[in-house]
DNA sequence: GACAACATACCAACTGGTCGGTTTATTACT
DNA sequence: AGTAATAAACCGACCAGTTGGTATGTTGTC
């Protein structure tokens, strides 16, 4: 009943590839070679999908790595009256993930280790990256003006500031333990940053 | 005068060479033919000193980014008695010679780019990158644990927690200034983490 | 002359990418 | 409905160029 040639399931097996595969080496220690093999397919499919090996990054970026972000960190903020409350719960139930699943933190926000390699490299990614890291701040901004408005933020805090402050800073600490792939200093920066969104309460 | 072999300087040449271009496009981005011709020397020079590319990247770390990070980041806050104070301005310096000069800004830092491209697929890496974070983690933790005692610093803070989440946090903003490529994102997060150290002031 | 300090030529392995060809699915026409 | 024509999907050999690394040589210095 399966039908031979799936060309929508054949992009789809190549685009998950190869982004577990940057996930995993980055983009430039990634081969497209190592990817069709991994992936169950040749050549021939990949580049009939993709025009090269940037414009498959470029749809790893958009079709995948950009809806994990939304999903993840972005819509749960949506609409939010209280971001200090729900961000807390956003960080503590990621730290809580990693801690019973190690592996799937030590190699970073795939979001981050794409911007960190590439965007001085090539404009193409830059862009792209960009647009979720403006929308994910928005959306932040958003919900400590509500916060303000609606009372459980201090009203002397900037929005903009402080949801650029806290992206940064959270992809810092993913960052932190990426580097030191250790579950310790994860822990007490995750303490940090608790702190600080305490002293931004009404 | 000047001898035509001149191995300890040979030797700097090509350390250098390679930082600049590790920096520039990450170390498996960086070529070690590129690194020998803009060293203005031969691969056989290169493998006399270095007993590979890895190696050359550890030496890098080693003998060049370490001491960066501790004149920069690390020394200014030795004995410091009021770590907020001392830490706005170190990176408001920063900023400022990020305004000045954005070229020297927008590649990032040298130190956690390697952290983020190398420590987790390499453990040479990874053990000499948290040295240098360990270290720093340390001095800025015994700073705040001073500040506390020389009361600058309100006591209710955790002196690990709050150095870890200061790196952790500093890295991240360096990351999203590199990451958009323009000073009005890196001048909001660094009003928030301003802000930040703010409310931990006695 | 001994040994360190380089230079050069070379290597196999791999890189991203191309290209001719084959197989399958869709459409058009009778 | 049956079939021919066309287009999409996919394969795998091949390409030129580059990669990190080596082997052997030459040159300078003590």
């Amino acid at each position: 009943m399966t039908p031979v040639k799936a060309p929508e399931e054949t992009r789809n097996r190549i685009l998950q590839t190869a982004f577990e595969e940057i996930h995993k080496n980055g983009f430039q220690g990634s081969s497209i070679n190592q990817i069709v093999e991994e992936a169950g397919t040749t050549k021939g499919a990949l580049f009939h999908h993709f025009k090269g090996k940037n414009e498959l990054g470029y749809a790893v970026i958009d079709e995948i790595i950009h809806g994990m972000v939304k999903e993840k960190f972005i819509d749960p903020l949506n609409d939010s009256i209280d971001p200090i409350h729900d961000i807390k719960v956003l960080i503590l139930s990621s730290r809580k993930q990693a801690r019973k699943d190690p592996s799937h933190f030590c190699n970073g926000c795939p979001l981050n280790n794409l911007a960190q390699e590439m965007s001085p490299l090539d404009e193409g990614f830059r862009t792209r990256i960009e647009k979720v890291f403006i929308e994910w701040r928005a959306c932040f901004a958003k919900a400590f003006k509500n916060g303000i408005k609606a009372g459980t933020v201090v009203p002397t805090v900037s929005p903009e500031s402080t949801a650029a402050f806290l992206v940064s800073a959270f992809e810092g600490i993913v960052g932190t333990a990426k580097s030191a792939q250790n579950q310790d200093v994860l822990t007490r920066s995750v303490d940090g940053f608790i702190s600080y969104l305490d002293s931004l309460k009404q």
